[in-house]
DNA sequence: GTCTTACCTTTG
DNA sequence: AAAGGTAAGA
């Protein structure tokens, strides 16, 4: 018997990967990068004898704009240089570069299948869950970008974060180059797409931003961003030449090598900088992979599958504690072991989705946020021919996860509260 | 050490 | 009221 493999895109190199070390979709909308963006496809579903990739995803590095695509077997690369038209040669070099990028930055050493075996056997809550959301993974992040981001995810939602830093390299980094969206709706004009770069230190660190990014909707995180950039300029040193990568970037690189504690107590001297923001940093740009951060979903998580009690909330807010925070944390590294911090964002995103199921997102947010479950839902997804109820798609998928945990109590309560709403407003 | 409170802004 | 919290003060 044959096996149809699909076609590798015009203009893209491929990589064998199978979908369950690494599911773009579910990885690049999770909220552990909030630079990438996603564009629909127009697929061909006359034949069914393969599976083509749904989307590409883009993301703006220093010199280049790097895209991929996903099939079920394989990954599709491609980068894009501003300028001249290479000779083959010296695209071909460049690929290999971006090649060596994407390894790097999905760590695809590390074996992720092996990893839910171990996370399956050591606890039943992930085992059960293990079979819905495959091809969860942490990114390997630039710890600079990073650091900036979750000082901006501060006391915040997922699609106000995504547009902060859009806005910080909309309106702080200089336009790396242009590009057309892939395989643009027929009925739409094309318009090129600008791309830019994640902003340096020295540029975010004048005295003026602070103000600038208070006008442009950062609220109080504003002080955090531009002290933090201040901060570090001027212990580690002023701007180097420019396109180079300036002296904080390279000191905060060099924590890579350093130990957890003194890691974590170096970052929390940074404004704006506190446990959650510190762990997060740690975890997705620092190379500890133990480290599990502890935010409101986590809390919940640990309250509804692994018995910590319930928030005694008499009236007052529900406020995660330090002390509670190192319980979370201690409980759950232990249960998971090394890679805790990666069995956390598997549970984390599932979490994610099951909110996403209650309409907290925008119409187009439930698209980009696709099922990590891809294939059939992204079909049954993908009928739908017009808005139509957007809750409808990820309820199942609300209604799948508390199948698969098998509890979730409050999580059935959420459904029929939902429910009744949808049949008051029709 | 541990516990409150104010804080920008958007969305349900 | 809550969103992937943090700083400052009691």
């Amino acid at each position: 018997m044959t096996i149809m493999v699909t076609p590798t895109p015009a203009g893209f190199h491929s990589l064998s990967l199978p979908i369950a070390q690494l599911s773009l979709a579910a990885v690049l909308n999770c909220g552990q990068s909030f630079r990438w963006s996603s564009y629909p496809l127009a697929v061909d579903f006359t034949s069914g004898k393969y599976t083509a990739p749904t989307h590409e995803y883009r993301l703006c590095l220093r010199d280049r704009v790097v895209c991929l695509r996903q099939s079920p077997e394989a990954l599709f690369y491609r980068s894009v240089f501003p300028g001249r038209d290479l000779t083959p040669a010296e695209s071909a070099l460049r690929e290999a570069e971006t090649l060596t990028w994407i390894k790097d930055y999905f760590q695809l050493d590390v074996d992720l299948l092996q990893l839910y075996d171990d996370w399956s056997q050591r606890d039943p809550v992930f085992r059960s869950l293990r079979s819905r959301f495959s091809g969860i993974r942490v990114l390997r992040q630039d710890p600079w970008e990073n650091l900036i981001s979750f000082i901006c995810s501060s006391n915040n939602n997922i699609v106000r974060i995504t547009n902060m830093v859009h806005t910080l390299c909309r309106n702080y980094s200089p336009i790396l180059m242009s590009l057309q969206p892939p395989s643009p709706p027929s009925h739409s004009p094309l318009e090129a797409i600008s791309y830019h770069p994640f902003p340096p230190p020295s540029v975010l660190a004048a005295s003026d931003v602070a103000s600038e990014l208070r006008s442009l909707g950062f609220g109080y995180r504003a002080d955090f961003v531009q002290r933090t950039a201040r901060m570090l300029v001027d212990k580690h040193g002023p701007a180097a030449m420019q396109g180079s990568v300036e002296a904080p970037e390279r000191w905060l690189m060099t924590l890579r090598n350093e130990d957890t504690a003194k890691v974590r107590e170096e970052l929390l001297k940074l404004f704006g900088v506190g446990r959650k923001v510190a762990d997060c940093i740690l975890l997705m740009s620092l190379d500890k992979h133990e480290i599990i951060p502890v935010d409101t979903h986590v809390h919940q998580i640990a309250v509804k599958h692994y018995r910590f009690p319930r928030p005694a909330s008499a009236k007052g807010k529900v406020t995660l504690t330090p002390k509670l925070y190192n319980e979370i944390s201690n409980r759950l590294g232990d249960t998971w072991g090394k890679y805790a911090g990666w069995a956390h964002s598997v549970l984390f995103t599932s979490d994610l989705r099951t909110f996403s199921a209650y309409g907290l997102d925008g119409g187009d947010e439930n698209e980009s946020i696709s099922s990590p479950r891809s294939v059939s839902t992204d079909s049954r997804t993908r009928k739908r021919p017009e808005k139509g109820p957007p809750l409808k798609p990820s309820h199942d998928a609300a209604r799948d996860l508390e199948l698969a945990v098998g509890e979730g109590t409050s999580l059935a309560e959420r459904v029929k509260k939902r429910r009744r709403t949808v049949a008051v407003t029709a």
